[in-house]
DNA sequence: CGTAGACCCTGCGCGC
DNA sequence: TGCGCGCAGGGTCTAC
């Protein structure tokens, strides 16, 4: 469900109900998610303090309490983040529950299991092995087509895997990859060896363009995303590409067509992407 | 070293 | 109606 939009979305939703509340109960249902959840350490790190910030790192979600301790999220594939006024029952596949201090309770659920959840000193953050590795927030200053040309060099392989790299640049997923390439007008099985430095900058302004209408529009609800009140996104009216298989190109009419790249849908347009 | 494929898990929509 | 299949927004590990 989520990249780079989705999660910044729920972040700006959260955020203000979040910041400033303590958190006085910690409930884990079942906690084999990707990585087995630890309640102890959990309730360690979080019972007691307050948030101090809501924050994003690629795509986890950081919740930041008294500059001491970070709890992190990470959706996965099927995740979701629910921030309910009342202590109501557990909804199927609700994996944990957050009671905070004004009586409302900071619910995650996720069907598939494939999301995260952790807690750790957040001055041990930069370290960790979930964030060592990432590469550069394409919404940052200095994200630019020389980043993304210097990670390329003695790199192979088409540029769509390339994008969806995160040691390469962060947030980027199966979505926002079509359609980035599809803005940049390039091919997504180009390889990253035959890509000119003024095209690397327009892949770069691409992407950043695309993230940033998306969480302008409230993320990509294909199925169930929403933020952290229930809200919808609507960037899927925006889609160019993606799951448009067979329908006409927007900026030209060529049928869109969809192949396979390291086990991912891909989207393109044939003739608006060499 | 970098890249491709299998795999983790559940739910949904489709064709038969 | 029921069933099997393919597919799904992510990331990691292994084999080349």
């Amino acid at each position: 469900m989520p990249e780079l939009p989705e999660v910044e979305v729920l972040r700006r939703s959260l955020a203000p109900h979040l910041v400033g509340r303590a958190f006085r109960r910690v409930e884990v249902g079942n906690p084999s998610l990707r990585e087995p959840v630890r309640p102890a350490t959990l309730r360690r790190h979080l019972l007691g303090r307050r948030v101090a910030e809501v924050g994003r790192r690629a795509k986890y979600l950081l919740i930041g309490l008294d500059g001491e301790s970070t709890l992190a999220l990470h959706l996965g594939m099927s995740g979701r983040v629910l921030l309910t006024p009342g202590a109501s029952a557990a909804g199927p596949h609700e994996h944990l529950r957050f009671f905070l201090d004004d009586g409302r309770v900071l619910r995650f659920r996720d069907p598939r299991r494939f999301g995260l959840a952790f807690a750790l000193p957040t001055r041990r953050l930069p370290r960790d092995r979930h964030f060592a590795g990432l590469g550069p927030e394409p919404l940052a200053d200095g994200f630019d087509g020389a980043t993304l040309r210097s990670a390329a060099r003695r790199r192979h392989g088409p540029v769509k895997s390339f994008l969806m790299d995160a040691g390469v640049v962060v947030g980027v997923g199966n979505i926002y990859a079509c359609e980035a390439l599809f803005r940049a007008g390039i091919h997504p099985r180009r390889s990253v060896a035959r890509i000119a430095p003024q095209r690397w900058e327009t892949l770069a302004a691409s992407v950043r363009e695309v993230l940033a209408d998306a969480i302008r529009q409230g993320g990509t609800t294909l199925n169930d995303f929403a933020d952290g009140e229930g809200r919808r996104g609507y960037f899927q009216v925006s889609l160019a590409v993606y799951g448009r298989d067979g329908e006409t190109c927007t900026r030209c009419g060529r049928a869109i067509r969809r192949l396979v790249q390291s086990g991912r849908s891909t989207f393109y347009c044939p003739r608006c992407q060499r």
